[in-house]
DNA sequence: CACGAGACCTGTTCGC
DNA sequence: TGCGAACAGGTCTCGT
């Protein structure tokens, strides 16, 4: 799904053609979709809200509206259009927005995992999260006290949410890649100074992932074009941009994970975390 | 607390 | 060509 950077993107192409519009109605057409409140509440609820302005939290875009707030979360294969003129429904789409000026709101999720919220205050929904990568919350002194405040292999802590919120596959072996760190090693055994590296590599690949308008791999094709710059992310096989050896490919918590065995050195092979 | 496996879903690509 | 397996940007829940 998007991560970070996509989500980021997308909500700088919606904001100017969103902003001060208001909802005439809404089309669910996949129910799970909604998580809160039920179908019939959310199409009377929402009629008639304007989009006073739209932000993002971790991975949530988050549309502030006149009385309520929709929160919408990609998942996998989510994206959100908008449309201009007459618009005819297409397979994947889940819910559709029809705004005023003719103009039209598309969530389409080929997988349907992606959920949306209308809440008044979706604190709730944030309770968990930790913090964003790109704030002053999170610093070199931060990280480091946070991964020996753990146990736990770097790759999977990385993509918690209520560790770090905003890292998904890509971006953590991009950023496990720039600071030299294997995916399993312990956190917990990660020093000051690697620990500002790992900072400083998560900052800058997802600053990165920004400048270039997200990712786009697969069929779900957005418009960036961060899949030609990854370092190793989907290169198994390939060489290393840093030192040539061959890009591994091997499997963490039931994610692919790619990294690079001479750069990537494992140093507590003989003191797992399992 | 930390981990692995399974679930939720559909579509594309890979391997034989 | 065809067909099943493997795989995909995420997250939740359960058992150990």
């Amino acid at each position: 799904m998007p991560e970070l950077p996509e989500v980021e993107t997308i909500i700088r192409s919606l904001r100017p053609a969103l902003l001060g519009k208001n909802v005439l109605s809404a089309n669910l057409r996949w129910n799970r979709t909604l998580m809160s409140p039920s179908p019939a509440k959310f199409k009377i609820l929402i009629q008639g809200q304007q989009i006073l302005d739209i932000v993002r939290r971790a991975k949530f875009l988050q549309f502030k509206l006149s009385t309520y707030q929709l929160i919408i979360h990609l998942r996998m294969s989510g994206d959100l259009l908008v449309v201009k003129g007459g618009y005819q429904a297409a397979i994947h789409d889940r819910l559709i927005l029809n705004l005023a000026d003719e103009t039209t709101l598309v969530f389409s999720d080929p997988r349907k995992f992606g959920r949306v919220w209308l809440v008044e205050d979706p604190a709730e929904i944030f309770q968990t999260l930790g913090p964003e990568p790109l704030s002053s919350e999170f610093s070199p002194g931060w990280l480091y006290a946070a991964l020996h405040n753990r146990q736990r292999q770097l790759k999977p802590l990385l993509l918690d949410q209520s560790f770090l919120a905003g890292l998904g596959n890509i971006y953590t072996d991009e950023a496990l890649h720039l600071a030299r760190l294997h995916p399993l090693t312990r956190s917990d055994w990660v020093s000051e100074e690697e620990a500002a590296r790992l900072w400083m590599a998560i900052r800058q690949v997802l600053e990165e992932g920004i400048r270039r308008n997200g990712a786009s791999i697969d069929w779900v094709y957005r418009g960036g074009d961060f899949q030609n710059h990854f370092r190793v992310y989907g290169r198994q096989g390939e060489s290393c941009p840093v030192c040539g050896t061959k890009i591994q490919r091997i499997v963490v918590g039931q994610r692919g994970t790619h990294f690079c065995p001479n750069c990537q050195v494992l140093t507590n092979d003989q003191n797992p975390v399992k």
